[in-house]
DNA sequence: AATAATATATCGTATTACGATATAATAGAA
DNA sequence: TTCTATTATATCGTAATACGATATATTATT
């Protein structure tokens, strides 16, 4: 069996703690109503420059979701009536996608949720990451690294 | 409509950096033969402090899953060689979920890619997060805190 | 011994993202 | 223009999985 590299434990401790935010953040999204992804959503609509306008697919793309699933992620939002979708004036193809009052409400106030959990949660996260990102190089411990002679030597 | 908070987009620029880090991460294990949760699983397995015995439960626990979602995940994952079941030699309910070999290795290879990712995308999710969690408090700008009087003011 | 508690397992279900495909609209070629 | 290719959105069927409710097995408690 091989021996544990200190980036193993480190790599674990991040996702621990990733998991546990991703868990407070879906929790905090399904009790406001809503599925996870449609937070990313009204959360991508809100986040950009101001005046940006986002269609389906520029949607599809910063949630790194297929076109058609945003698309009926949208369906089941405008149905709940967070966001409401507008044609292209000149290009009848396109599909602008805006949030509503109501997505803007429940979008704030979700995000107020996240700022309080990041604000108490996030030094730790980010302690975590810098232990995967910069290991401190302490002499003796073993690398995952590939091209070490590390490898396999049971 | 409301005016937007800087702490707006630096949630949202936050959140599009970790679903690009948790894309990546899916895309690696669904290519390495892994759903997205058995490799949760088997970084669980091994990432915590040595010789550390783990049960269903305990894995439940880590995972932020329930107990019968963790145990079909470990059936699939025991079919396919990845961990193994031993039953509590004095507790009789409890039962240890063990690495296998195929299962470290399956691990590892997974580990460096995303040791690799990290090192390289990691710093900006560390800067998204600590603005995030470190607001540059300049004067004048919204907040999203409620106990201000910034509330409402269309 | 009887009951409660704990840990794991089973089963049915609801949800959802996806692949494949279809429709609609624009751009480009002949 | 007219025909074809490309682009954008939409539809439909499916597979996968986490969950709730429930069952079983084992240990603790009385």
């Amino acid at each position: 069996m091989h021996r544990k590299a200190s980036s193993e434990k480190a790599l674990a401790e991040f996702r621990c703690h990733l998991r546990r935010f991703l868990h407070f953040s879906e929790g905090a999204a399904r009790k406001a109503g809503l599925e996870p992804h449609q937070h990313q959503l009204l959360l991508a609509l809100r986040g950009g420059p101001a005046g940006e306008h986002l269609t389906i697919g520029g949607l599809a793309e910063r949630l790194m979701l297929r076109h058609n699933s945003t698309v009926e992620l949208v369906n089941r939002m405008a149905r709940r009536g967070l966001v409401r979708r507008v044609r292209h004036p000149l290009d009848g193809r396109r599909v602008f996608v805006y949030l509503t009052a109501r997505g803007t409400d429940v979008l704030l106030r979700l995000s107020r949720h996240h700022l309080a959990e990041l604000r108490s949660a996030g030094p730790q996260l980010i302690k975590a990451l810098e232990s995967v990102v910069t290991p401190l190089a302490s002499a003796g411990r073993r690398s995952l690294r590939r091209d070490k002679v590390s490898q396999k030597k049971k």
